[in-house]
Order: C-alpha cells, then sequence, then structure tokens
DNA sequence: TTAATAACAAACCAACTAGTCTGTCAAACA
DNA sequence: TGTTTGACAGACTAGTTGGTTTGTTATTAA
C-alpha cells in the first residue's frame, strides 16, 4: 500500500452537492433559468440522474439552492459586505464604481448581473423565486443606506439627501448600465453613463469649506 | 343577400399575421423568448400549426418579427417619438418621467420593460437577436442626444455636460428602475429612484438668472 | 467483520415541443 | 365557371426534457 492514496471514485457528498450548483450557476448567468438543463449541468459535471436526484428533488429546487447557497453569498462577498468597510461613502463608491467597470469589462460583460437576470427572467414567473430574489435586492438596498445614514453623520454625505432614495437609485443605475453593456458587448455604456453616476456621486458630498 | 356581410370563416392573411404577433409579443413579455411556446400562441389565437408555418417558418423567425414590427414601433411611439417633439428638454423629461411611472404602475409593474427584458434575456443567446435589439437601443440613444443637444443650443441644457454620455446614463437608470419595480411588485421604487433621477435632471438645467 | 445506508450509475418513461405533411376550403384569376 | 393558389386545419413525428426506478458500490456504524 502506498503513502500516496489514489482513489478514482472517491464519493464527498459536499463536494458533489457543490459541483452541481457552481455548473447550475455559471449555466443560469449564461442561459437563465428557464434556458438551464439539467442535462446540461450532468454533462458539465461528468455526474448522473442518480446524482442528481440524490441531492436536488427537482429543477425548481436546484434553482432555490442556486440563489440561496451560490448567488445570495456572491453578492454579499462582492457587493454588500465591503460597503461595512466603508468611512468615506463618496470616495468609496467611486472606486467601487471604478472597480466593477474592470471587473465587469474583463468577464461580465455578456453575462451581466446573475442577481439582475434571474430578476427580469423569473420575478413574474415564479413567487418563490421572486421572493427570494428580492430579500437579497433588500439586504444590498439595507446596506447601501446604512453606508449613506454613517455617512452624513461623519458630515462628508449632505443631510438634505434621503438614503433610501439614493440607494435605490444607486443600485438601479448601476445595474441599468450593466445591461446597457450586456447589450452592446462592449463597456463603452459603462464608461459613459458611469462619468455621470460619478457626477451624481459627487453631488452628494459636503463641500469642505 | 344583407348589406351587413356576415363572415364567420374570413381569411385575412395580415389580420391572421398580426394577431400571432401581438399574441407572441404579450408571451415573449412575460415568458421571456425561451419561455414562448408556439402551441401556446396558438391556443391564445384559437389558430393552428398550418397556419403558423404558413406565416413563419420557424420560433426564431416569429422571435425576430416581433422586435422587428411589435417592439421596435412600441418603443418608438413610447420612447423615441416623443423626444423628437420636445421644447424643454428637462421638464419635459421630467414630465415623461413621471407619465411612465403612472403607466407602468398600472400594467407593467409584474412585466417589466419589454426592450430591456428581451436584451438581458437574448443577448448572450443569440447574435441576430442582440444584433436587433441594439439597434433600437441606438436609435433611443440617438434621439436623447439630439435632444439634449438641441436643449444645449437654446441655454436650457448646461453646456458641459456630455449628451452621449447624459443620454446613456438616463436609458440605463431609467431601465434600472423599472426592473428594480419588477423584482418587488410595487412602484416604491420608482418613487424613491425616481426622486433621485429627477433631481440628476434638475442638476443639468441651466440655472435662469 | 458485517449489516445498513448513503451516494451514486444508468436505463427508462411520459410529457412536451418545434416542426412536417397531407388535405381542405375560400378567394382571385382566367 | 372552372382552375389555380393562397390560407389555413389538424394529425403526426422526432427529438428533447424533467423526472423515476432499479441496481451497484463506497462508506460507516455495530
Amino acid at each position: 500500500m502506498s503513502l500516496v492514496t489514489e482513489k478514482t471514485n472517491v464519493r464527498n457528498a459536499d463536494v458533489t452537492r457543490q459541483k452541481i450548483l457552481d455548473v447550475a450557476f455559471e449555466e443560469v448567468l449564461l442561459k437563465g433559468y428557464q434556458g438551464l438543463r439539467v442535462d446540461g449541468v450532468l454533462k458539465k459535471t461528468a455526474l448522473t440522474k442518480g446524482a442528481f436526484y440524490h441531492h436536488f428533488s427537482s429543477k425548481k429546487e436546484l434553482g432555490h439552492a442556486v440563489i440561496d447557497e451560490v448567488l445570495k453569498p456572491w453578492i454579499e462577498n462582492r457587493w454588500i459586505n465591503p460597503l461595512k468597510a466603508i468611512r468615506h461613502p463618496i470616495d468609496d463608491l467611486i472606486r467601487m464604481l471604478e472597480d466593477a467597470r474592470d471587473e465587469i469589462s474583463a468577464k461580465e460583460l455578456h453575462t451581466g448581473c446573475p442577481l439582475n437576470n434571474l430578476t427580469q427572467e423569473m420575478s413574474p414567473l415564479d413567487e418563490s423565486f421572486r421572493i427570494r430574489i428580492a430579500n437579497i435586492w433588500q439586504l444590498w438596498h439595507e446596506a447601501l443606506v446604512e453606508t449613506l445614514q454613517r455617512g452624513q453623520k461623519l458630515g462628508l454625505v449632505k443631510s438634505s439627501i434621503k438614503p433610501k432614495n439614493v440607494a435605490r437609485f444607486l443600485i438601479a443605475s448601476m445595474e441599468g448600465i450593466i445591461g446597457q453593456c450586456k447589450c452592446y458587448m462592449n463597456d463603452q455604456a459603462f464608461y459613459e453613463a458611469g462619468a455621470c453616476l460619478q457626477d451624481y456621486l459627487e453631488s452628494l458630498r459636503v463641500e469642505s469649506t
């Protein structure tokens, strides 16, 4: 028996399940939930029907799991949690905007925002999806509201603006811009509209006297 | 023979074709192109396979026709042509925004913008769709650029702003806001973010001295 | 060491779906 | 008025798709 254990048919339920979730997430990102094929996921993961229906009772349950276990953490890590570390809202939000532009230019140009994609596709079709998705938007909105409020308390953000409104507007604009890029398949729209969004952010700043 | 012609089995190719297009447009609006079923359209129109494939060679061709013959004119009438009659960009755009809010509150709340829906779904999936759709966005963008430029020439819009950028930003924000409403299934997001969009529009105005 | 069970593999199935094909009937045309 | 043709009706088909079932093997508990 060698010290190096050579296992070809290792069984690890967690790994298998996660593999399915990851591939499903990719597929949904590209083709939407309706375009997602169970068989397609199995082909990409080199698994079989037996494995799939051992871990998920239906395609719909897979969809829910993708939202709860992949999409939600992804949004939290990428967009929500960074907000909590923000000290100077205006500067840091502009920086986040630029980061997003670069990242999206690199790989998300033709896929768009996974959260927004699912929102537009599934909201009118299935209430169980809509509620899960709305919950994520809500988390994002709340975090952004808190960030802006913190900025107001620190005297960095105009006290006259309404954080709830501005937060909603920022999220909406951001998603709208990404959506435009997706159609043109280039980041020009991001630079065009991004400049204006940056101007808008600047307009929220308390001018230092 | 009566003066009133009573025809039950009237055949009118144009009417039939248009009926298919209209129903298909509704279906795509609700379920997306991938969720659109040829059989579903036939059921709603009380037509048959024979009729359908007499007018369209495939589901894809139907999709193209829906974009060219229903969606494009709809966007032109609803969003693009009104821009051409605008005399005072800021005031009139704000008014259009309010009109849109009321109209969307009434019926489009859960369906969203048909153009944006198709964009997000089909852009990564099919180039023939993407190009058709991008063309419509382009028309809209150009019209809005011209409107802003006209406002600048008339001394109503700040000369410092870049119409290309602002136009893109306005379209993106608008679509982003509608997308948010779709998820929450209420128009609160429209009022929240709309107030900010209005502020932004005001910031483009040349202050009268 | 063995029995029980979790984690799969893979053939199979029923429903669905885009598209075909043959036939029919109304309208235009000669 | 007969004939051609455009505009359908509707049965049928081949391929797809989500889901089931039965069997097998690795892992774990006793």
